[in-house]
DNA sequence: ATTTAATATTGACCACGGTCAATTATTTCC
DNA sequence: GGAAATAATTGACCGTGGTCAATATTAAAT
């Protein structure tokens, strides 16, 4: 039988996790050392390996955590009325996403499982995103012509979409709203009406 | 003035790109070595670093190389006359992105430039990928309530979507080109029938 | 209380990408 | 042809993420 974690082992993660954070409030996510962290946290480097499988794996679950936080507002939210409505509900999601360009490449990065039984933070909060939205987009005045989860899909396609053109430096004709605006409303009201 | 490129210069570049072509051969892209590759080509390691910025810079180029020839082959079709002929032609460049997760990542990772000044090949990939497609599929018998240009960035942002889909373990009920299928129809042909 | 087994921590060590002052090769100019 | 200027190459060196055998700590068994 597995035997309790030990308390120590909690008290350590939890300066581990808490240096980390100081760090990166200081420096931001890429220029986060493990030297720093563990310096920090007081412990030696291979406590700090010990603890996550590599750095990314803390980073991920820092990310994670923030992405979550939004996923819960927009889950709390009423149902969209328009497209607006939508974009409006999205920003703060785009914002953490957009926080840093190596923050960005990490989502993405993680945003697909390799196995089943490692589903990391930054997944599950994909599979959350599409689930959420989809609930969400169903209760509102979209198109009815494909399935909720095919229209959850297509959004989140284009939120993704959106941030990568934000990154970069050719299409800046147009602000990343009015880009995600015009994608959402030719995907949610094609011909400007609801299908049926 | 500037001075011509010396011989020997292109000589070792060239060898530089043979090896790494070599190594990736045998090993891939994720596995390559910058040692190993200066080892093949008889070069110090320095060598490889006044050639090229680092290393990604050397597999952005090789990339870059493999999307062009495939955008090439697109452009030189005939206009998609429906969906599955879309997916036809697209699946040789999806196979170049999905080869390896790395890859995929890279490509992700590249495919925004950070300044106008310093445009790599990938990025330039993604730029063409928008023109190719948008004149591809203006000629096609789909929806024109929206501009050839919107068109063909969502059908971008579809492919990145399903080639990441591809590498997670949550969405393995489709595959790869029923995902693509399924979205493409919704998004060129919304409704079932083309709007004007 | 002592032994034993499981778990956590340590830090010297390694791998590998990347740097840069020094050296060597090439071109230009007289 | 030789000197000066420019360009290419070298390899010792560094930073940083990550490993692992040894050690220390904690919990369970007697």
């Amino acid at each position: 039988m597995a035997r309790a974690v030990q308390k120590r082992t909690l008290e350590t993660r939890a300066r581990l996790i808490a240096a980390a954070e100081g760090v990166i409030a200081e420096v931001g996510y890429e220029a986060m050392r493990v030297e720093e962290v563990v310096l920090r946290a007081g412990v030696a480097k291979g406590t700090f390996f010990a603890h996550f499988r590599d750095k990314e794996a803390l980073l991920e679950l820092l990310i994670g955590a923030r992405i979550d936080t939004e996923l819960d507002r927009i889950e709390a939210l009423p149902a969209p009325a328009d497209i607006p409505a939508i974009v409006r509900a999205l920003m703060p999601l785009v914002a953490v996403m957009i926080s840093e360009r190596y923050v960005f490449d990490l989502i993405l990065r993680y945003s697909g499982a390799a196995g089943v039984a490692e589903i990391g933070p930054i997944a599950q909060t994909f599979a959350r995103t599409d689930q959420v939205l989809g609930e969400w987009l169903a209760r509102g005045p979209f198109r009815r012509d494909v399935t909720p989860a095919l229209l959850s899909s297509g959004v989140q396609a284009f939120l993704i979409h959106v941030i990568a053109l934000h990154f970069c430096a050719l299409h800046q004709k147009q602000t990343l709203q009015e880009m995600l605006m015009e994608l959402l409303q030719a995907w949610l009201l094609p011909g400007g009406r609801i299908k049926n």
